[in-house]
DNA sequence: ATGGGTAATGAAAAGGTTTACATGACTTTC
DNA sequence: GAAAGTCATGTAAACCTTTTCATTACCCAT
């Protein structure tokens, strides 16, 4: 009560304003000033550069705020400033399992540093990635995060001559354009993986899930050729299948490369999801693994751990990349100097159960 | 050539304006009025209610639209118009899968309707529930999507008195708040569940996960035990476990059943993840399912297939879930009439590998 | 005392829309 | 042929900030 009546005396000093604070409205700044006994001016500096504004009336600001229920309206803000403090993230399918932690990483960085995160699912749709590139250029974001390896379908059209926004380009490179990277090392983790079979004795290694468009396929299959090479095995390359990424695909290649006449004795394959489809498979036709054949991943999906056998495999390290490559843009956005626009991030052995040494 | 010029007559029409056009700034509504020969006024209307314009000076705004490229400034209109045309959504962890697929589904509904999504992973921290409300109060979002099963912190501590805004609770229901909801009928598909494992012969069925705190693991308990009932059986009570939800908890629930003298032959768990535990307890233990006992789950999480055996239990229709919420949610939004406040979807047993006939 | 510097504050512009109200031209109606 | 509408458009206010520039008050050194 007492101090009810103590900070109206404050507000009639001006005379009389047009004070809008029984309205039902939220609080603007003026109605913080007009409390405070200050202009507006000295409001928003009180708040956004506490230094230059003297301690007395710093305090009588901020108890007219209290007061008030005042909060800054972004959308004004962001007007004048242009900057919203939003980073748009587009993703092909943001149910992934393979992006969940990702995306956890990129939400908890941004969120430390003040910024918002908005989620663009774009299911590789051409039109609705042009569609979220208005949120670039309506100001909405200030920043993209791309997780789909490719530039959106708005900006490859108008070329590079445009400008493009700041971005960074996640867990897969994007091709053709030079754009800052975050990932993790997929050739060095293939390198490991595969000698990781190697080193339980087996020679007649198999590389599921070769894909020309993929770059990331691309690399992991260079790391198996460099750690076979570098072990002095020769490559069957009727043992090098083709598949794309999917379980579906794992289980087809397995199938086809029945139809061989030699076998191999371990699979490494492109990524979990082929790994299972390939565990499926052998699983079917009645071997028993790991002792028949082993059968490595990559990536170590959420469930890779429930599989039976459960899956040996490369960890990707997600949390950490989605907060390495939100630190990176967000650096950029805020003029940092930003040296390293490549992040290549170490991917860790698992041992499970689906990897065992080569039956004599 | 020719028609850039024809332009540039147009835009001499107004005498000296002050045109932007070399400059790099993206163009306003302005420089649109400017080449159009028309008032900004009418060029809100041309793009907005193309109705209230005559046809020639439409197709003039148009071309100049196109012209500059111009796209209309968010935040100036958000401003202008108090609604962002956002919806905050909030999960305790994105990474859920769990969500995954209600978060496609709310972002495909959303991005349907023009809205866009900004995702705050809360981890069930008061400070950063507390902290996405900002998004609320300084009109960034104009609904509020909750996943987490309960108010966030700043608005439960202002109480019901202070309004609150726009919002539809998903999956979790919360509790001592009229908020509409929309989700799975649990109660009815944990009767569906446990009739399954009657109708394959078990009598002793063991209910894992009872939690006092967590309104759907009560829902499933109940419609376990009107189940039970339904068919004449008694409910052991030393067959209901407390759990809270995880695999680990699965896993100690199913240990601790085993310092009991009498077993159950079937485990109905409040959900996969603690039904993936308590399989990892029974399998560790040597015993062969579904032959031995029988689990089933609830969910029908990713992985649920992958499991050995594979996982029976019941559908959640995320998509679904994720769709109608935010229907619900813009529906509220935008002013129609909502009748129902609760939306219950059903879900459907899926028949796999870990449920079988009781042994004779 | 005077001039120059600093610190605290205020007035007003700028940011880009939408929209209530006004205006003017043209059509209809008696 | 005048009054009453209707239609297309323009003017200007409003939305709420941040920030430049100007002003005032004060202090210090000359």
């Amino acid at each position: 009560m007492d101090h009810k009546a103590r900070f109206a005396g404050h507000s009639g000093d001006r005379g009389g304003g047009k004070s809008n604070l029984n309205a039902s409205k939220p609080a603007t700044i003026e109605d913080v000033a007009l409390i405070a006994g200050v202009s507006i001016a000295t409001v928003s500096r009180a708040l956004n550069e506490p230094g230059k504004v003297a301690d007395s009336t710093r305090r009588r600001v901020i108890d007219a705020v209290a007061q008030t229920g005042y909060t800054t309206n972004a959308m004004a803000r962001s007007l004048r400033m242009r900057r919203s403090h939003m980073i748009l993230i587009l993703a092909p399918d943001v149910g992934d399992p393979n992006f969940s932690n990702i995306l956890v990483g990129l939400e908890t960085e941004a969120s430390k540093r003040g910024y918002g995160i908005l989620i663009g699912n774009t299911q590789n749709d051409p039109e609705r990635e042009a569609n979220y590139l208005r949120f670039i250029s309506s100001n909405q974001a200030d920043g993209l995060i791309l997780l789909t390896g490719h530039l959106p379908y708005g900006l490859t059209a108008s070329g590079p001559n445009k400008k493009l926004p700041p971005m960074v380009a996640v867990n897969e490179p994007v091709a053709n354009a030079s754009i800052p990277f975050v990932g993790v090392d997929n050739f060095e983790g293939a390198r490991v993986a595969t000698d990781h079979l190697i080193s339980q004795g087996h020679t007649r290694i198999a590389f599921i899930g070769k894909s020309l468009s993929r770059t990331v396929a691309s690399l992991r299959e260079r790391g198996y050729r460099t750690a076979m090479q570098g072990a002095g095995l020769t490559i069957d390359e009727r043992f090098v299948l083709e598949a794309d990424g999917t379980t579906e695909s794992g289980r087809g290649a397995a199938e086809r490369m029945f139809v061989r006449d030699q076998l191999p004795t371990a699979f490494f394959c492109v990524n979990d999801a082929t790994a299972l489809g390939v565990i499926i498979a052998l699983s079917a036709r009645g071997y028993d693994l790991p002792l028949d054949f082993s059968v490595m991943g990559f990536d170590d999906i959420s469930y890779a751990s429930f599989v039976t056998p459960s899956l040996t495999t490369m960890k990707q390290p997600r949390l950490q990349i989605g907060e390495a490559s939100m630190d990176l843009l967000l650096a950029m956005l805020e003029g940092e100097e930003v040296k390293k626009r490549e992040i290549l991030l170490r991917s860790d052995l698992i041992l499970r159960n689906s990897v065992a040494m080569r039956r004599a």
